[in-house]
DNA sequence: CCGGGCGGTGAACGGCTTGTGAAAGACCTG
DNA sequence: CAGGTCTTTCACAAGCCGTTCACCGCCCGG
């Protein structure tokens, strides 16, 4: 119990929309809603997906009992016109309904009445929870830098196009360096983006995983260097990497008059 | 209300015929048919496909009993010469094996009787639904990655040729890891996209159903690894399995630029 | 030239995640 | 209702990863 109260006061107030009848069910939800601060709106009945559209919701926890017949149509069509709106499916403890989640209809998960109010928050709360990331990681294009690429609708890193090996820490790193090429980021702003919370003072970890990060990339492609120290300040990450040892004679000359540092890329 | 409007504009009334002599069956399947406003058609007996064609029918419901020795040749033909045609076939109990031999034979679906009037209608809209866009998709192709493939028409999975006896949960779960080939997929996602619905905290039986598979798939082919293990993360599916133990000599070179980590399969 | 601070580096500890076998429970079948 | 299969849960073992520490080398300011 008090864990679930503290994990929907930690996570922003979310716009549910309530499609049931049950009068003492959404009762008790609706304050249980209210209490947690989440905008929310008790339908007596499905509303065309326009609608819905216009109430700009996270999510809609519906009985299905009042949808009929077309209850797999009205959820199929959600969930593909719909990709950011969870759906958790209500239902009395009928058998048809078990028969219709059984079929795979399009709900994001399901609660059967009775019920705590509090597992249908939690449960909203995790399907929008994984809606939003799986939507991010589809938004987030790839990132290439030289042999470098980063894939986040996989969760990868390739050099040369084969894969690298990261751990999770590893590779929100990773991403986060080449998302901004050529840009110094601060150690405090590395630790507080990468870990999600404040560096304490004097925690190494982040120069623990560049060079983690160093040793996995140049294993891959030797003598090239991927992040720079800048001292006192940070890291850069150059997505075209400068050669090292020996200077790449010809754009040697050319390259230390003027672009050294620069983000100018082959162009 | 309003949502009845929007279903008989997404799904439009179907024309489906039931083979069938059940009378109880029967009389109450087609009072279901007629309340979703389907124009449908009783029959007594097979019926040569020249009339069929003649009804415009966009699915027929069958018992094969009623097909007799003919059975075979019959869902055959429909399968082959009417693409439009959804068929689902009603059974009484039946074992997997006639099960399968039917979906082999060109059925889209089946049931077992009893059963319940709203689940063939939903099965016979999500066949006409399937059929109508096949092709296109390849949302019931067959996945094709190295040695193994899984043919979603006969709910089988097959390595180098043979059939992999998979239990329902084991072979969704290889489906879905499949139709992904090298992309990292988080537990949770798996758990949603193959349960059903959210997965609760703690709950392991993902890596259960992976360590199962892991068993049955390397029993066929030894020292090949098929599915990765992302540590706090979840599992990643390799088409073009990495030998393990002594690294291929020869192979590794040419291999390690090009076909490794790549994602790109067939089509 | 020297010293202090900062970063590089390797190793080890502890916690958490996953592997694994088995038992208990749910479900279906006959 | 009995028997079997499939699924889920549990407990323990093994392994990995993240953190921390200690030491050393390097950069920068005096």
């Amino acid at each position: 119990m008090s864990i679930l109260t503290v994990m929907s006061i930690s996570s922003q107030p979310l716009r549910v929309a309530v499609v049931d009848r049950d009068s003492g069910f959404v009762a008790v939800l609706s304050r249980r809603l209210e209490r947690a601060g989440w905008q929310h709106r008790v339908l007596g009945s499905a509303v065309p997906l326009e609608d819905l559209v216009a109430l700009r919701l996270n999510a809609v926890v519906v009985d299905p009992a009042l949808l009929g017949a077309e209850a797999r149509e009205w959820l199929a069509r959600v969930s593909a016109e719909l990709p950011e709106l969870g759906v958790v499916v209500c239902t009395g403890p009928s058998t048809v309904a078990q028969r219709v989640h059984g079929l795979r209809l399009g709900a994001d998960d399901w609660v059967t009445k009775p019920c705590h109010p509090e597992e249908v928050l939690a449960r909203v709360e995790a399907v929008v929870r994984r809606r939003r990331r799986a939507g991010a990681r589809a938004e987030a294009g790839p990132v290439v830098a030289g042999e470098l690429e980063i894939r986040p609708e996989l969760f990868q890193a390739f050099v040369g196009g084969v894969s690298v090996d990261l751990t999770r820490r590893e590779y929100e790193l990773l991403h986060l360096l080449c998302a901004a090429p050529g840009q110094v980021l601060e150690r405090e702003e590395i630790y507080q983006r990468v870990w999600g919370y404040a560096m304490a003072h004097g925690d190494r970890s982040v120069d623990v995983f560049v060079r983690k990060l160093r040793r996995k990339l140049e294993a891959r492609s030797p003598d090239w260097k991927y992040i720079h120290t800048h001292f006192g300040i940070g890291y850069r990450f150059e997505p075209e990497p400068v050669r090292e040892g020996v200077p790449t004679d010809a754009p040697a000359s050319a390259g230390d008059t003027a672009p050294a540092g620069e983000t100018v890329p082959a162009g």
